[in-house]
DNA sequence: TGTACATCAGTGAACGCGCGTTCACTGATGTAC
DNA sequence: TGTACATCAGTGAACGCGCGTTCACTGATGTAC
């Protein structure tokens, strides 16, 4: 079930020993980064302490002052990454697709592929899904910041593209189109936070991934 | 804007002023479970603080601790109330229904009326809506725990009931009935935190209401 | 190729903070006689 | 109606905790000459 890891794309190499014989340690920022990021995986964003972090690095507290100017700032790192990841679950899902039928079908099979993605991120890795889009934090700055890096990988992106073939395909009237992908994200959104800490949490994965089927039949006719 | 208010149900008289000139308070309990919704009203889960609690009532920290077995327990009770307010929300769009009209139309008003509701009090307060709904919380179990009140304000329950009524009315096949509460919930309950703190909380009121609706159409025709 | 030196990444110690929770207590209240 | 007493709600002081953050420092590294 650990389908998902996560990659923290960043310059030089990592050093992940804790224990560490040199002085300099060589690439703390983003040692300090992988062990933010490791614990908003387990604990959500509130996991995320300054403290802990160093301490996993092997560090003392403020060190990481050198390459974080606070908590805050540390967090907001994980966070992005936490989102990139998010659109790397969907670039998963859609990698996965058949290149084969009609382009309605395909549009279709797109759309469903991001959804599902999106869900199955949510039920596999709860801690990161909550530290991307979880409370107090607005969402669409942490996606402008993704998309400063190299690589885009951007979530929201990957819906709208994915409605915008279903409109070229003719299968989504274009009057339907402006703010598609707020209805469709609000719907798998919340069935992700069912999952993850709501009444749905006792499912099993297989129960999940049936009622997600479900969400996405609907949001398909309901669109 | 504040169409909703909290009314904590419980015995005995409030003490609502800070100062106190008997040695016993009275009603320590109910101003207590006061002053923590109160705290979750303007900062949601983590910001109902035991001690913060005791200084609104006027009271010694430890005080605290004749009434609630720890702050879980107070925070429990906390979301308990915010749960049946949610509830109360709904029952308030719903008291708005016309009375006539096909049975149809009236099923259909009713669905629509709890999805309201909820968006309504997810949009008015927010503290109070996460707190209901937050993270790391069972809402079942809060749910269940409202049912033990004198009355029974269980937003699950109205949402049932108003499926119900769209089955016996011959507008949901009753075959797609099983689990069509959580296939509308999740849609709602996505909405209400893309809206709370997600890329929409820059909306107005108009236009998360005309968004809400859109949702609405969409639950509607994909169930 | 070797040396002086500036840079700045990481150290060590300390701070104030607010929290939840425990302890032995005090004194108002209501009940039994 | 009056008094003794048990109950238990609220007090006052204290605890240990882990946090974020600041300070003056040290010593490895890379660059200029």
């Amino acid at each position: 079930m650990n389908g998902v890891h996560i990659e923290v794309v960043m310059t030089r190499k990592s050093a992940s020993s804790p224990v560490r014989s040199t002085y300099r340690h060589g690439d703390l920022r983003r040692a300090l980064l992988e062990a933010g990021v490791e614990l908003a995986r387990s604990g959500g964003p509130d996991a995320v302490v300054l403290r802990e972090a160093t301490r996993r690095a092997g560090v003392a507290p403020n060190a990481a002052y050198r390459h974080f100017a606070n908590r805050q700032d540390l967090l907001l790192a994980v966070r992005v990454a936490a989102v990139a990841a998010v659109a790397v679950a969907m670039e998963a899902e859609m990698a996965r697709l058949p290149r084969r039928g009609t382009l309605t079908q395909r549009a279709h099979a797109r759309v469903r592929a991001v959804g599902a993605g999106y869900l199955r991120f949510a039920q596999t890795e709860p801690g990161l899904f909550r530290t991307a889009f979880g409370t107090g934090f607005f969402v669409d700055r942490a996606i402008d910041m993704t998309g400063t890096g190299e690589e885009d990988h951007n979530p929201l992106a990957h819906l709208s593209v994915a409605l915008d073939e279903l409109v070229a395909a003719g299968a989504l009237p274009a009057a339907r189109r402006p703010g598609a992908e707020y209805l469709a994200w609000s719907t798998v959104h919340g069935l992700a936070l069912l999952i993850i800490d709501g009444p749905l949490s006792a499912m099993n994965a297989k129960q999940v991934d049936t009622l997600g089927q479900r969400l996405l039949d609907m949001v398909e006719r309901g669109l």
